[in-house]
DNA sequence: TTAAAATACTTGCAAAATGCAAGTAAAAAA
DNA sequence: TTTTTTACTTGCATTTTGCAAGTATTTTAA
């Protein structure tokens, strides 16, 4: 349980302090756009995070009520992460970064996804954020 | 100049490569919602950057060509840090940083700017892209 | 005309965060 | 019963950050 110590009481700034560095939006990235939902999975993007990072980051992302951590439906030694309603919304957040990256540097980015994002930002993210919501709802279903 | 070194050809790693710090998008914000443009200004924020940190930011806001730097009109020994239009179009991830952490944290937003954000978020950004592009052309306008 | 203040940094060093490689522990598979 | 999978933790070197002080140029004040 790590306390968030805000420098300012500004929004952007509290943001900053809880997402604001190399990673922690990547692990959001993953949850969303790649669909995966376990250490093993996020250790595998492109990026490289190292080991102990990632353990920080997740405790952090589940302290501060971003995700949640339950052991997966098949396997006992494994965790599921899945998205909270809090965790849902820092995806305009991310669908930011998308549009801002792709247009200014050279990038890998599905052009399907681009197109989709251009023709329609906010419904585009409505569909994102439904699929979060579906996704970490099924992971739930299957814990009861 | 410093180079960008990319983790990898994903875009919203490579918009966290460049902004993705606990300090970049407060220079921004400062200049975009407080009118700040100088060193001196920046500093002068809540969040209290060092002063090392703050000239490092600034060399590579400005050579990754996110802003520009200007003497100023009035001093000779002053700078004047100007918005491109590539630092006008970090405002939609600056917007959706507020209305995010205004949402999950106890914070000091101003009630008009978030209601005016909740209201239309499109017109509004549209709207405050507008005067950073018009802030930016008048400081242009004085050198020449 | 000269001294003080303003402005924008730079430098040195301590502290914290990150990155890398190896190790641990529980569960699952062979 | 051994090996593999999965999720980490640990130790240490490197990098980044933070703090305090110092420098250089321009502007203001005496």
């Amino acid at each position: 349980m790590k306390e968030l110590n805000q420098r300012s009481a500004c929004p952007v700034s509290t943001s900053l302090d809880v997402l604001g560095d190399k990673w922690t939006l990547l692990i959001l990235r993953d949850m969303v756009f790649a669909g995966k939902s376990t250490y093993g999975q996020f250790l595998q993007s492109a990026e490289k995070i190292a080991t102990n990072i990632l353990a920080d980051r997740l405790s952090v992302l589940e302290s501060q009520g971003i995700l949640t951590k339950a052991v997966a439906v098949d396997k006992k030694s494994k965790f599921t992460y899945s998205l909270t309603e809090k965790g849902v919304e820092t995806i305009p957040i991310i669908v930011a970064l998308i549009l801002w990256g792709s247009k200014h540097y050279i990038t890998d980015i599905d052009p399907g996804l681009l197109n989709e994002l251009q023709a329609g930002k906010d419904s585009a993210i409505e569909k994102y954020q439904r699929l979060a919501r579906e996704k970490s709802l099924a992971s739930l279903l299957h814990d009861a």
